[in-house]
DNA sequence: CCTTACCTTTACGCAAACGTAAACTTGCAG
DNA sequence: CTGCAAGTTTACGTTTGCGTAAAGGTAAGG
């Protein structure tokens, strides 16, 4: 017996994220998520709730929609196989290594403003 | 005696921070940076290296170059104006939401990215 | 059955951030 | 003086990330 499962339209996301229909319809454009359909419309589930909140973060981060998909899929992997396992794990070092230098950006820039800030007495 | 300040030419600045030319003059245009003129020739002080920097980091933090353009003119304020220190502070404030918004992004990101490393065993 | 709200696809539009080509000009090295 | 590399402006082209109709399908209430 499964619990059943929460589900979403696609106003429903939108209203709860603050963005239109149109941009989700166009992630699922650019295959970044793919909800189920029932009939035509468009079904989304908790997962893909979650997909929706990794798009909009990498988004935040200035990651292109190409990137946050190459992001995303890192998390679909086929559980055991780790066939490319290299190629992965350099993809993640990859984005690390970005993630990393954008915490050294933030915390200079945070501190600019906290000067800016103190020189306005 | 002032010390000579150190210049750079348009393709200095390029090959040091591998962007191109034309980009820089991008900046230009968008009123970035604007660099002193010798005949026609761009010639570019130590203070526009550094907005060049501040121009990278923005990018890298995902900012467009209208708000670059916002920060950046923080740093030059008329010293001891602040007339509109307000409407700077807000300013300022704004800016620094944002980028600690952009920290927890990383922070949470570069936590599922270790999850999913041990995933790989 | 009909309205109303919400969904769908298709497709053209647009701003941002440069790429790229064209057509010069400038300034040294030889 | 002559190359030749590197600079310049002008302007059209391209990609990304949606906005915005247009034209209609669908589901639930009255």
């Amino acid at each position: 017996m499964t619990v059943a499962e929460k589900e979403y339209t696609i106003s429903d996301l939108a209203k709860e994220f603050s963005i239109t229909s149109r941009s989700i319809r166009h992630y699922e454009d650019e295959k970044l998520i793919s909800p189920e359909r029932r009939g035509t419309h468009r079904i989304y589930s908790s997962r893909d709730r979650v997909r929706l909140q990794l798009i909009l973060r990498g988004k935040r981060l200035g990651f292109s929609l190409a990137q946050i998909r190459q992001i995303i899929d890192l998390y679909d992997l086929p559980e055991g196989k780790q066939k490319q396992a290299t190629l992965l794990l350099d993809l993640i070092q990859e984005r690390r290594d970005a993630l990393l230098q954008q915490r050294k950006d933030i915390n200079f820039m945070l501190k600019e403003l906290e000067m800016l800030e103190t020189k306005l007495d």
